[in-house]
DNA sequence: TCTGGGGTCCTGAACCAG
DNA sequence: TCTGCTGGTTCAGGACCC
């Protein structure tokens, strides 16, 4: 297992027992904020928060020395420069972390065909087949280290453990660039000392009412009755964490992922209370969803809109179509009838669409296709679309809307693709 | 203080059909 | 015909993750 190096940062001693622990998960240390700083290196040992100045921009990714400050991820970049005046803040770079993203995830199927790729900057690896060529899974964990920082300059946190779930809870312990071993026999010693938040799952309301129930370790959590656990956090929740509290997480790593829903949201520079302003929005996401779906062969089924209030309060309403539809258009009429169906109108901070129950497109072929002049115009953007660029082509009244001055929103943090 | 954007999963209510 | 039960689906919302 591991100690402690003083810094409050768990590292594996040499002969931790890994012969039972075929599961790796690596996340990148700071990942965004890294990236940046192989290009500016001046910015090295200084306090760097990726994110806008301006704006309604949040965190979303600090140097270690901006951690420091109490800078954290999803931090309004406002109240971040509040706690660390002195933060450089630099405008995120998506295209340069995807590019650095694809590196590393090279370097992982090098090792494993057994690759599940979390999000951007994580991955599980099961290295059950490499152990013959490569070693055991702690020395390939410390080879992928070096590897990376080798090939890329970037720096790594590795788990090394018998599940997916202790792997990762592993590799958050020995950040930053750390790597630590958790041997089979070990794993209720390493989960059971630990606080209830660190839990996978459990966030700030759940924190809340675990605690409410006396419950302050992962150790009380394994030992509580299911009952009482069920009140707290419903059943399917109280068997999950029940579960992984006493160590026990049968999933396997998979290589694939089947998305369930595809969507697009903007959060307004000020808040909108023009009807036509927002339907114009909506036309802009719903094209955006709708050419996301043609690219991957899906049709969605129900059509989502999400509303944020300048209050904050959040509201969702849906509808399922009788047939699927990759259509903007339609898309976009769904939309629109759903936010008139909002009423009174407050001022709105954020909309969105959101298409789910996808199915892969030609799942009942339709007898008559009432989209079926749209579908043909938008499958003719596309293609021009591919040949010439994503900004070759938008639907006519947005780009009414560019000239006329009253561009779509500021979204501070996320521009545009 | 003032809260992004992309997702997934779960719950509970309402409704419908057998 | 009415009622109760059950299971499936839809919808809205909450919580969580990176």
């Amino acid at each position: 297992m591991g100690r402690d190096d003083g810094a409050g940062r768990q590292i594996t001693v040499g002969t931790a027992d890994d012969s039972e622990t075929p599961i790796l998960h690596i996340d990148m240390d700071a990942f965004f904020a890294s990236v940046e700083l192989l290009t500016r290196p001046e910015l090295r040992g200084l306090p760097v928060i990726i994110g806008n100045r301006d704006g309604r921009s949040v965190v979303t990714s600090a140097t270690y020395e901006a951690r420091r400050f109490g800078v954290g991820a999803a931090m309004p970049v406002s109240k971040a420069l509040r706690l660390c005046p002195q933060a450089v803040v630099v405008p995120p770079n998506y295209a340069a972390y995807a590019h650095y993203s694809s590196e590393v995830m090279r370097l992982f199927s090098d090792v494993t065909p057994l690759v599940e790729q979390l999000s951007i900057d994580e991955a599980f690896l099961d290295v059950s087949g490499a152990r013959r060529l490569l070693g055991s899974p702690s020395e390939i964990g410390s080879l992928l280290r070096r590897r990376i920082e080798h090939e890329t300059g970037l720096t790594c946190s590795v788990g090394v453990a018998a599940s997916k779930f202790v792997a990762k809870m592993a590799s958050t312990r020995a950040k930053p660039d750390g790597l630590l071993v958790v041997p089979r026999a070990d794993t209720l010693a390493f989960l059971h000392p630990l606080p209830i938040r660190t839990l996978w799952g459990v966030g700030p309301s759940t924190e809340e009412s675990l605690r409410r129930l006396g419950l302050a370790t992962i150790g009380d959590i394994a030992d509580v009755p299911i009952g009482a656990l069920r009140s707290a956090v419903g059943n399917a929740g109280a068997a999950k964490l029940q579960q992984l509290a006493r160590g026990l997480d049968p999933r396997s790593v998979e290589t694939t992922r089947i998305e369930k829903s595809i969507g697009h949201e903007v959060t307004f520079h000020d808040d909108v209370t023009d009807i036509d302003r927002l339907r114009v929005e909506l036309l802009r996401l719903a094209d955006k969803v709708a050419v996301r779906l043609r690219e991957r062969g899906w049709v969605a089924r129900t059509i989502g809109l999400k509303v944020r209030w300048s209050d904050f309060t959040t509201l969702s309403r849906s509808h399922t179509l009788p047939e699927a539809t990759s259509v903007g258009r339609r898309l976009h009429e769904e939309a629109v009838a759903l936010l008139e169906g909002l009423r009174p109108l407050r001022p709105v901070r954020l909309i969105g669409i959101r298409a789910e129950h996808l199915a892969p497109v030609g799942d009942g072929a339709l007898l008559w296709d009432p989209d079926e002049d749209w579908r043909e115009a938008e499958n003719s953007v596309d293609a021009v679309r591919r040949k010439f660029g994503s900004a070759a082509l938008a639907p006519a009244s947005l780009l009414r809307e560019s000239k006329g001055g009253a561009a779509g929103p500021r979204t501070g943090s996320f521009p545009d693709d």
